[in-house]
DNA sequence: AACATAAATAAGGGTAGCCTAAAAATATAT
DNA sequence: ATATATTTTTAGGCTACCCTTATTTATGTT
């Protein structure tokens, strides 16, 4: 099998547990992969015979300790080319993900060591996530989506999950809610839940959606 | 067909033009990429369809227009890479080649513009070889190898060929015979065609095989 | 508990890329 | 010019990954 694909499908259960719960189930991945659940189902015999994922028919998939070690490798090659194409290639931050998708599965071992050093060790991503160290550690501070946020709590922007969706990504970016900014929601639409925050001195409206994406770490 | 697969194709079909002439004979692609030649003729016929090749049963393979066109962007995104990693990453001339064969295949037309341009649009890559344009353009400065380089007279070493044999570059890296190096040819053994050279001001040995793959600009 | 519905797998088929063995074409030597 | 050796292609098979359709398993409702 193809160590690209094989990569992708552990990427993205990995992607799924974090997001949804372990077990992932075989239409979740179906539907995130873009290919049949039938072709999933095959895929993950095969990823249980390697020992890469603990499967059992019709109860879903998790990743292995080992499996769960490859994937955190992958997501370190991920982050690391994100952050050299946004800081030295000047490439928007709504346009590294795709890039970094394909790189990823072409760093070698001595490669990703090296490009961290060159960019410092850098411990987050663009959109603010955790860079895994190279032995596959991976230290997330914890926060809240924006829409938990209490009104009126001054709060740092820790994160935009979902760092794929590039609509997203260059609206926050116009509106300057980027990772480190300091923001704090001083309405909440009664109606639907539309935020209206504080953040470098302006007002900027923000849609329950978006919010959740939006991690914050509570100050004081 | 897997992009991947097919570009390595290309990409030798084209080295072997270039180093044994056009055509390029089935069995020299089985060689040098590792596979059977019933393979490469599967794979001849498919390029072939695809407009990449011109190839008649028994007669060789060359690549069209538009395949060449192909190869070039390729080999424009592998040296690029190899600028990067060896002035940026501080990998050895040596391992570069390999890390940009994996790179080549994953670097999208916008990201190898980017890299140009953090990379000052370099002309050459670290063994000296040509990096073609954006537009596929190819200028190679005319030399010739050192085994017909003529005794006393000064030259400057343009290229290595053989970018892949990392035993050859270790030497030469060792030797001080990189690219932009003034060299004379003091000697050639009567015996074996040994080369004694004066190159910064010391003397070196090179063996006839490595000569023919350092080629030179005489000066004057 | 029985039934309807949804989810997942099994069965069967396709393509790309690899192989070996056999057959065909070409090159070489006598 | 013919026989032999070499090269190349064809034929037939294998695996990875994908598909669609049919069947099985799980789930939720009454």
């Amino acid at each position: 099998m193809s160590r690209q694909t094989v990569e992708e499908y552990m990427e993205t259960i990995n992607t799924l547990q974090e997001t949804q719960g372990s077990p992932v189930k075989t239409s979740s991945l179906a539907r995130f992969m873009g290919v049949s659940a039938a072709s999933v189902s095959e895929m993950l015999r095969r990823l249980s015979e390697k020992g890469m994922v603990d499967y059992t028919p019709y109860g879903g998939v998790s990743l292995t300790e080992e499996g769960q070690k490859q994937v955190m490798k992958l997501t370190r090659r991920h982050r690391l080319w994100e952050v050299f194409l946004t800081q030295y290639l000047d490439m928007g931050w709504e346009e590294v993900y795709d890039e970094a998708c394909e790189l990823e599965h072409s760093t070698s071992d001595m490669l990703a060591e090296k490009l961290a050093q060159f960019l410092g060790n850098p411990q987050t991503c663009p959109h603010g996530s955790p860079i895994p160290d190279s032995q596959g550690r991976y230290k997330n501070e914890a926060g809240v989506p924006l829409t938990e946020l209490p009104m009126d709590k001054k709060a740092v922007i820790l994160q935009i999950t979902n760092e794929s969706n590039k609509e997203l990504l260059v609206c926050l970016n116009e509106l300057g809610l980027t990772p480190d900014t300091e923001v704090k929601v001083i309405r909440k639409s009664s109606f639907d839940g539309t935020l209206t925050l504080e953040a470098k001195d302006t007002i900027k409206a923000v849609g329950t959606e978006a919010a959740s994406y939006i991690i914050v770490k509570p100050l004081n």
